[in-house]
RNA sequence: UCCUCGGUAGCUCAACGGCAGAGCGGGUGGCUGUUAACCACUAGGCUGUAGGUUCGAGUCCUACCCGAGGAGCCA
């Protein structure tokens, strides 16, 4: 048997070769059947006739989709069929004869589709997000790999809170009580720069939050940078230029996938440094310029977001946001004690924040009274305080939600279809 | 936790308080180049649950359950 992906049809022209995989489609009109197979590589057309397959036919010609095959023919260039190429048929084996395919070739609900995710993974836009998916990642990886930067596997169970204590998930562990499922690895990243200078990790984070938003999962995936001797400003030009390293290199990649799902990348290709710099001192006068009524010294919402992102045609960063909104760890401004070293990045066109950063605060007395002030237990944080006492340095970092970002370069309504199986309020199963 | 919208065939949705319907999918038949193929026929329903109003409720009222979008919070 000579085994081909439908990837290398283009190698194999004129050959009679043998393709393993689904029916994902399948028309009939008479005495011809074609069938649209799926390997895994891509998709292709094979046309089955009456006179070639013999009394296989009548089987072929009601074959269930989602069946799985084997069709052996030869490789033949064709403008008709989708692809270019097609196979012309001259034997199938039924691997399977698969039961009826929940799945149609109409619109379904997100409730449908997310019980049956373990199936909707087969869907050709679900496939095209996840080749755009591992493009990111592999990006993501390789700026880090360039940059300097040694990859960091941080710890899930933790029992050092690193956000918000009301927002984490507990787990038993033996004898030693409760830990919790990790909300960010920065923690540890910190840790690791006194010996590596530029770390990074990527993994999975939890956050218990009762949300039920397009941007909102229990379970996501970020990637985080922490680097010694970076302040504030440095901090930030390393952040515009991550962002549009992944972004360029996954458009560039994916053509093929975001023309699939539709997306215009027009927008996409400008995203290049300088990212713009806003004050939340300037922010909040821009809004209340725009009718928002927020006050000096609140969060901004959703909406906020929306209404400044409107006004760029790129990402765009927030710095310098009031002490009491924000994590304890975040450095206090030199100039002004209310105000930390900290900045938020905004993805345009209405998708809002993908990155939180921050400079660190790296003297011992002001960060034990910020975690007094954030009613935090000093105890657990004894070998967090221990990196302030042996050599401690000026160092900053950023998180960025790789599902956010995903959503925000494909163009998606909703985080949900990001992942392969999302983790909501609401909904674990598959 | 709160606000808004929704729940009718396997799926997506119609139906003025008056006989519960269509498209897709399934089944049967037709068609030699289809592109979510097409054409004909056909099966398929405790209208989310429990009460109530009414001569009569999918439709109006109450409670609950489930889902979606949003707020708060956040990447």
């Amino acid at each position: 048997m000579n085994a081909c992906l439908i990837r290398d049809f283009i190698k194999h022209a004129g050959e009679t070769v043998t393709i393993r995989g689904w029916v994902a489609n399948r028309r009939s009109s008479g005495k011809v059947s074609f069938l649209i197979i799926r390997d895994g590589s891509g998709t292709c057309q094979a046309i089955a006739e009456r006179e070639a397959m013999g009394d296989l036919y009548e089987e072929i010609r009601r074959l269930p989709l989602e069946s799985s095959v084997t069709v052996t023919g030869q490789v033949v260039e064709e403008p008709r069929s989708p692809g270019g190429y097609e196979l012309h048929a001259t034997g199938l084996t039924i691997l399977q004869k698969s039961e009826e395919f929940p799945i149609g070739k109409k619109e379904h609900g997100p409730d449908f589709l997310l019980g049956i995710r373990h199936l909707w993974l087969r869907s050709p836009r679900q496939i095209a997000i996840m080749r755009v998916r591992d493009a990111l990642v592999r990006y993501v990886r390789e700026f880090f790999h360039r940059n300097g930067f040694t990859l960091i596997d941080t710890p899930i169970f933790t029992t050092t809170v690193g956000e918000d204590s009301s927002n984490l998930f507990s787990v038993d562990y033996f004898d030693l009580g409760k830990t919790y499922l990790s909300q960010t690895g920065q923690l540890y990243l910190e840790a690791a720069i006194f010996g590596l200078g530029k770390v990074y990790c990527l993994g999975p984070t939890f956050r218990a939050e009762r949300s039920k938003t397009r941007r909102h999962l229990t379970e996501f995936w970020m990637v985080e940078g922490e680097m010694a001797f970076f302040e504030h400003r440095d901090n930030l030009e390393l952040q515009e230029n991550f962002v549009s390293f992944i972004v360029q290199n996954t458009v560039r990649e994916c053509a093929d996938e975001l023309r699939k799902l539709e997306r215009d990348i027009e927008p996409l290709k400008r995203v290049e440094p300088p990212f713009h710099r806003v004050s939340y001192d300037e922010a909040i006068e821009i809004l209340r310029k725009n009718g928002s009524d927020i006050e000096w010294g609140s969060d901004l919402g959703g909406d906020d977001e929306t209404i400044i992102t409107n006004l760029y045609d790129k990402p765009v960063f927030i710095e310098c946001y009031p002490k009491k909104v924000k994590a304890f760890y975040m450095k206090q401004h030199p100039e002004r004690p209310e105000l930390v070293m900290c900045a938020d990045l905004l993805a345009p066109e209405g998708y809002g924040e993908i990155i939180g950063g921050s400079q660190r605060e790296d003297d011992p007395e002001i960060l034990l009274k910020a975690i007094l002030d954030n009613g935090l237990d000093p105890e657990r944080y004894g070998w967090y305080f221990d990196l302030r006492k042996y050599g401690s340095v000026p160092h900053s970092g950023f998180g960025l939600g790789i599902e956010r970002t995903l959503s925000w370069i494909c163009g998606l309504k909703h985080v949900r279809e990001t992942i392969p199986f999302p983790r909501m309020l609401y909904r674990a199963y598959p």
